[in-house]
RNA sequence: GGUCGGUUGGCCGAGUGGCUAGGCACUGGUCUGCAAAACCAGCUACGGCGGUUCGAAUCCGCCACCGACCUCCA
């Protein structure tokens, strides 16, 4: 099977053929969350997008490893270098051990992604139990003279590597540039240039989390962990290296810069980056405070939401944009969202109900061919929906006599629509509707369906409305055809 | 201040030199006892100014505004 598949590579800044270094396996890396704390609609944007990777490169036959970490260390809570990482001060905060914290959001992150129908990764590897692997990278750029050691604390030196090697080469930034970005934090003294980056750092007597080393006791800096553990479980150089576009500098770049004078060479062939979701038009994200949790979109609870909205909800919201664009929340959108999932599932749920007749009339090569031409072409999701509502256009015509389908091309259709709604865009019909209800249930609701159909055949419409509308508050839908009706719980 | 990106109809959101994106909302119609759903039709836009071109929302220049990154962030 020839593969057209097509990705933006923010390296070159180009849509780029993918061709996998080692077919038919594909590496994949993605940097995770740090777990201290709940996970919201920006950590939720990563995980779908690369989980839409995951599954198409394994419906084209690839073999994938997908790596996403877990940052549950090195982190500082700011750049004065002194500060304690994010879960050691979260730990303090809530007096429990670092770790028990990390685990708990772990935990939740796990639970809030998985509801979303994200498959879990290959290999998650957590960066507190690769610290010998980091320090054996760190070991190699100090061995190459690219770092140097400062109180016990273990630098990048930024400058040296610029003199032979470009940093800056994927944000697309100049040395000369960042002198001028003057940024005078605290604690920067350690460092010959602000823009050197910490490789280990030396525990202060306060700091929890720390390990042993020939340098100090202390603990690893957040970028040199990526570089670690992709080279452990995907080799020196791999296919794709994915994240958030707020990671693209400096983490980004500073990985690139490790790997180079660790390994030889830059890390991965393909950087994609994900853009953010915003909330009135700014980032969401912990900083401004202004994110809301998925938790808090699973219940409503949130001053902002007026309502629940479902994980599939979610899911599609963020599937109805491109990836490279960004997102902007509201409830308006997620209404939208909601109701154009609906239509999609409910279009595809009255497949079985179509008699086939003697002839198509819906070209089902071209449909099939621009949807797979969406996905090829930088995974474009939303053209690929926008392709799948004509699927929907035509089988409701279908239904209501107006179209046509020969036997063998409704099978066909149906095992397309299931192959890019379920498999590939990872959308599960709603799981509070179909028929996964107890018998009981069934039969009384039937029984009041058969009662309101008698009071219509006696023209009774009081009886017959008001069963209607008083399973309607029940949350029990009745929609009349000419089958008689059907049913649905919302 | 620097780097990068964006500005599309009531809302969300694709596209990219000529040809309908799609969804939601709204309006009219068909169907229906009524409603819902569905179907049909309508609403038809590309920040501003200039340039290139037979033709630009799409290419180029300038301007305005917004955002991301430059410090931890998905």
């Amino acid at each position: 099977m020839e593969h057209v598949l097509t990705l933006y590579n923010t390296l070159s800044r180009e849509k780029e053929l993918f061709i996998p270094l080692n077919s038919p396996h594909v590496g994949l890396y993605v940097c995770g969350p740090t777990v201290y704390g709940d996970p919201h609609l920006g950590h939720a944007r990563p995980a779908v997008i690369f989980d839409l990777l995951f599954r198409y490169l394994q419906h084209l036959g690839y073999k994938v490893r997908y790596v996403r970490n877990i940052t549950d260390v090195g982190h500082l809570e700011n750049d004065a270098d002194e500060g304690e990482d994010k879960i050691a001060q979260k730990a303090r905060i809530e007096e429990l051990e670092p770790m028990e914290v990390a685990q708990h959001y772990l935990d939740r992150y796990h639970h809030f992604i998985y509801t979303l129908n994200v498959k879990p990764p290959s290999i998650e590897p957590r960066a507190s139990g690769h610290i010998i692997e980091q320090l054996g990278v760190i070991k190699r750029i100090l061995d190459k003279g690219y770092a140097y050691e400062s109180n016990g604390s273990i630098y990048f030196d930024v400058a040296k590597y610029n003199q032979k090697h470009h940093y800056g080469q994927l944000s697309g930034r100049v040395l000369d540039d960042l002198y001028s970005a003057t940024r005078d934090l605290e604690g920067q003294s350690e460092k010959h240039n602000h823009f050197d980056f910490a490789l280990w750092k030396k525990a202060t007597p306060s700091h929890i989390m720390r390990w042993p080393s020939e340098y100090s006791d202390g603990f690893p800096g957040w970028h040199v962990e990526c570089s670690a553990m992709s080279a452990k479980y995907l080799g020196e150089t791999f296919d794709i290296h994915g994240g958030g576009l707020d990671l693209l500098f400096p983490h980004h770049e500073c990985e690139i810069a490790q790997s180079v004078i660790a390994h030889g060479h830059t890390p991965a062939h393909y950087w994609m980056h994900n853009n953010m979701v915003t909330i009135n038009g700014q980032k969401m994200g912990k900083s401004l405070g202004n994110f809301i949790t998925l938790e808090e979109f699973f219940t409503g609870q949130h001053k902002l939401l007026e309502k629940a909205w479902s994980p599939m909800t979610i899911r599609f919201f963020m599937l109805q944009a491109h990836y490279r664009s960004t997102v902007d929340f509201s409830n308006e959108a997620l209404l939208a969202a909601e109701k154009g999932l609906k239509r999609l599932t409910e279009a595809v749920s009255q497949l079985p109900k179509i008699k086939p007749g003697s002839i198509t009339t819906f070209d089902l090569t071209s449909f099939k061919e621009k949807c797979y031409a969406a996905l090829n072409d930088d995974l474009n999701s939303p053209i690929l929906i926008a392709h799948l509502f004509e699927a929907v256009k035509v089988i409701n015509g279908a239904v209501a006599g107006k179209e046509s389908f020969k036997a063998e091309d409704l099978s066909q259709l149906s095992l397309l629509m299931h192959l890019f709604i379920e498999d590939i865009l990872g959308l599960l019909p709603d799981t509070t509707s179909g028929q996964e209800h107890p018998k009981v249930l069934e039969g009384v609701i039937k029984l009041l369906i058969n009662l309101r159909q008698e009071a219509k055949t006696r023209k009774d419409w009081t009886t017959a409305d008001r069963i209607r509308n008083d399973l309607m508050e029940l949350g029990v839908t009745l929609r009349d055809s000419k089958e008689g009706a059907e049913w649905d719980i919302e």
